[in-house]
DNA sequence: ACGCCATGAATGTCAGACAATTAAATGTCT
DNA sequence: AGACATTTAATTGTCTGACATTCATGGCGT
């Protein structure tokens, strides 16, 4: 992996050394690096530098340390959990800092989601239309608040892809989904437009247990259209405001 | 953010901070935080401490360091390039390390990938029809190696979500199928598969162009059946070696 | 006015020290 | 012999102070 325009820091030169170590399998997960004392000598430069480029690695979880005696750094093993929080918050800042309008973000996230409804209709579990249920309960409490409803919805979306049985998916998915939910937040929920939307989960859950996917589809491009439609009311309360 | 079970360390602890501060928006894009001597007299730590903190978030891209006069940490703005580029050495190292089975890494890579198709069919642009018909002919060059007959695929397939118009749902869907490359890589392409698969680019365009969702989706469902294909032959043959 | 250079502020690096932590080796008691 | 306590050594985490390097700014001389 060739780097950008150049590592005019050494620190940063060791630890793109070392990252493709990793990234090209030379070092394999759970390997132990070799003590700070001895990457300093290796690569001739002192122990601060040395830590200034673990540090880089560590902030991408390619490694963890462990102090003591027999410690050092290892090549940590990734989990789908650290990834999916690495990728949310890349996204979301990402997101956040480069004016996407709501539009835009909502017709990217439901065109994400949709690409699991054929799968999540052929394998949908019980256990997961059970939980799916819950959070439609969840979300109907006359006195939730709009944080907690919010947070349900991202657990209903999630379990709506955790439904297509495949872990590669359920990982980009979710992790697409939660980048954006910052920009879905911007919709202030009424009454009324809660029970829109818990009438539509009703709808993907139903559509799931007959496994019937043009339903599914259907439920979520009118969720999709009404979100949209709920933004561009924001916005324009706002604009006259 | 609260973070998990603990940061028993202080450089850890440091960046947190930092990071919350950018993250919810208190330090903006382009804002210069305190140089690092200030920074280890607000938190009572030794500049050493701050600069590693430092090095973690400059490894998430979250900041940018410039030298001399004037200088000092600025938080950064993140660029769809960069973004994706993370997501990518993350997701490839994920998948990398979790024993993914070609099956899976297809079917997702695929279910995400049609989720542009109607988009794109929508909205297709003349130029971006050009430029992938410009990768067909590459991959049509009969002396081409394997690896850039790759290379070729994943720019037809990145021109393929471009169709969609939508940088968020490109940025996504880039990263993650451009993440599962290396999975895909497993093949070797005979010149009777290229030409079949070269055969399915030809439909998706064709079908992009007189706007025909159903074509592309079709052609899309039969690439990934054929890959699919393609890969349990290689496992077979490897098996009985 | 123009170019050159000193200055100061900042990061990048170094060397050496000490504190904290931890597993393993060693010692000690029953 | 076995259980428990202690020492030891390796390693990371942090601190201190120094020097090198980079670069915008402003003053100086011509």
């Amino acid at each position: 992996m060739k780097n950008q325009t150049a590592a005019p820091s050494l620190s940063a030169a060791i630890a793109d050394a070392i990252r493709s170590d990793i990234v090209e399998g030379r070092l394999l997960v759970g390997d132990r690096l070799p003590s700070e004392a001895e990457l300093a000598d290796q690569h001739g430069v002192s122990r601060a530098t040395v830590r200034e480029a673990l540090k880089r690695l560590a902030a991408q979880s390619l490694i963890r340390t462990e102090r003591g005696a027999f410690g050092g750094a290892f090549v940590n093993h990734l989990s789908y959990e650290e990834a999916r929080a690495q990728q949310v918050t890349t996204s979301t800042l990402l997101l956040g800092m480069n004016a996407i309008s709501f539009q835009v973000a909502c017709e990217a996230r439901y065109a994400l989601e949709r690409s699991c409804t054929a799968l999540a209709a052929e394998r949908r579990t019980d256990a997961l239309l059970a939980a799916m249920r819950t959070e439609i309960d969840t979300q109907a409490a006359p006195d939730l608040s709009d944080e907690a409803f919010c947070a349900s919805d991202v657990a209903f979306h999630r379990a709506l892809v955790d439904c297509a049985g495949n872990e590669v998916l359920s990982y980009h998915l979710a992790g697409s989904v939660e980048a954006m939910q910052p920009l879905m937040n911007m919709i202030t929920f009424t009454a009324r437009s809660r029970a829109e939307i818990i009438d539509l989960h009703r709808a993907i859950v139903a559509g799931l247990e007959i496994r019937d996917v043009a339903s599914v589809d259907r439920a979520l491009a009118t969720l999709e259209a009404y979100t949209i439609t709920l933004g561009q009311s924001v916005l324009k309360a706002r604009a006259t405001r």
